[in-house]
DNA sequence: CGGCCGCATGTAATCGATTGCATTTATCCG
DNA sequence: CGGATAAATGCAATCGATTACATGCGGCCG
């Protein structure tokens, strides 16, 4: 028969176990506070009755929701994916849901709102940072105190938790590797300026030139958006150059494909004639061609790490007072966009126009 | 003062406004039934106290949860995000919040009591037909008759509710246009068979070579299981063969993207050794090199129809003895991984080796 | 043996919104 | 003008789990 039968409740088990609800609720939250002959019953009974609590019902007295809140920017970015992937895994292993939000735009209070203040959420994960996040903070202050954890963005402002890469320590092992290889006339693209963390890279790049006493030319940085294009865009700029940098350092994967593409149009050659280097590690990396040396971040580990780090604090495991900070390292992954400058090694010969 | 102030309830509004609460969530949720003058003093009452409704509680009461889940079988595959993108925006205009549930393994019933009989969510947006669909449509009947759309895969079953792509009929477009620019010989690279819509792939293909009096050879039909490296692994295949099909139609996006990049290596010239189309219009379609011709899935469509569709279910806005059944037409998308057939139009000429 | 302590369990109030039913008020018609 | 009808609103029970407080019970110590 396919007649909507009602959930079994806590009361259906309290009643086929011979307990109050009292001592069944007491079972499933703190076990240690009942006997084992009666857990067992009510271990029983629940299997017997196909119970499992109304969400709800616990969300509503308890007035924690057993949910968290993932913002991004941006769904359709398959950065992302797996960084999805990790957080739900994480999360769900630990009992929660995950809302994802997406794009929110204008003031992020009223949109705060709709999620902390009517108790669906617990705690936020917060991967935009272009949003106001002093106003953020404020609000999830004034609505209980539900914690943020800011995840792959550098941030100045103490006292926030945080969980992202070494940016600029990466971007200046992505600079070695290619002095590395010889090259010493080396430029940048950059990423957007209203994050922090491309800027960050862009400052790792400029430090590692200094620390490498290499030449460190302005109309060699040429400014990007982290897309695709910008990168094709950037090329187009690399190709207009009177001199040209051997290699360049990209502040992420899209636009170091972008700009491959853009130069491998023009005829030049992607490692012979320009060495190339990406930032993320993304999956399209390994299949572009040719094959992108890149840094890799570990996009699992920052998902994992930060809903760990969230579900502790808001479960109370962690002293607030002291804010979560986990810098990650990137790995530097070669593949086949960069290569040896031609004719280094021995002495630093004069480019060569082929 | 960072006192954690109390959330305002729906009781602050009501003495706020001098009227009883019940008359404050009927101005909520039913505002026809509460008069012009009483409404507005409710919503400056609302205004004033900054309220916003306790979704537990009215969760508990309604015994509805105002959440969707929308499972997917790898959150890690950018295939999905910009459906997720669209699924988001869809539902929280219509004020729903959307439980990502990913990987979903072994009985899905355990997995489905978690969310729907302990009314977290009303609804379930499937993306995943691995899984056993006979006894999750069982357990939602029983559960309060919750609702299931399938999106993106075929279902021979009857009664589902049902948005997805004209697998078949696109796929045999996609031969038609290699048809159209000369080509006889044409081959395949299928998707893993336990879904159905890779399955509605090859047989689009395997019609339309038969339709257009095409040679339809056997070992041109590759296997694969839609990830790129299967892709890769069919470009080696179709390299081992003593004679090569001019064209392949490649039944995903990263496939045809390992593919290509497999011939390139051995020095193959895409298009004009060997025309490759691809399916769905990933974001990467673009942007590799070169850029690829396919047949663009209407994802963002997909997500949005087949939320709209399942909320209108929920909120019992359709039908129910009317099941969805929605098929989207993909669109021909050209670029320049496909081109006529050197020497075609005037008379099918013998290949030519480089 | 009496009193005290602590463990296990029960009683009942509570979380905040919804809604069936009752009540009041306004409206309309003969 | 009386009474019937409809519209607006209030009253209070309810959804299911949690938890402060009360109770009962056995054991231990002086």
């Amino acid at each position: 028969m396919t007649v909507t039968r009602k959930s079994p409740t806590i009361q259906d088990v309290a009643r086929e176990a011979g307990v109050s609800t009292a001592t069944v609720s007491r079972a499933l939250s703190t076990p240690d506070r009942v006997s084992q002959a009666t857990r067992e019953r009510i271990e029983a009974a629940i299997a017997a009755t196909g119970y499992t609590l109304n969400q709800a019902a616990r969300s509503l007295r308890r007035q924690r929701a057993g949910t968290i809140v993932m913002a991004i920017p941006n769904a359709g970015n398959p950065y992302y994916s797996s960084i999805l992937d990790s957080v739900l895994a994480e999360a769900s292993s630990r009992g929660y849901g995950v809302l994802v939000s997406n794009r929110v735009q204008g003031d992020p209070t009223v949109w705060l709102r709709d999620y902390f203040q009517s108790s669906r959420a617990d705690g936020l994960l917060l991967f935009d940072l272009t949003l106001d996040i002093a106003s953020m903070r404020r609000f999830m202050t004034e609505h209980g105190n539900l914690p943020i954890v800011v995840v792959g963005d550098e941030m100045v402002e103490p006292g926030i938790n945080l969980v992202t890469s070494d940016n600029r320590e990466a971007t200046g092992r992505a600079v070695e590797h290619l002095v590395g290889l010889g090259h010493r006339n080396i430029g940048f693209v950059t990423g957007p300026t209203m994050h922090d963390y491309p800027n960050e890279r862009l400052l790792g790049f400029r430090q590692a030139m200094g620390r490498n006493g290499l030449p460190l030319r302005e109309d060699w940085i040429i400014p990007g958006d982290h897309r695709m294009d910008s990168g094709y865009r950037a090329g187009s700029a690399f190709l207009t150059l009177a001199e040209r940098p051997t290699a360049m350092v990209c502040a992420n994967d899209e636009m170091a494909i972008g700009f491959i593409s853009r130069v491998q149009q023009a005829g030049l050659r992607c490692p012979q004639d320009v060495s190339v280097i990406g930032f993320d590690d993304t999956d399209m990396a390994q299949y572009v061609s040719p094959p992108l040396t890149t840094m890799r971040q570990k996009r699992a580990e920052l998902g994992a790490i930060s809903t760990a780090a969230l579900l502790d604090i808001v479960e109370g495991m962690r002293d607030p007072a002291k804010p979560v900070r986990i810098i990650l390292r990137c790995d530097l992954v070669v593949r086949s966009s960069t290569a040896p400058l031609p004719g280094a090694a021995e002495a630093p010969a004069p480019r060569l126009r082929r």
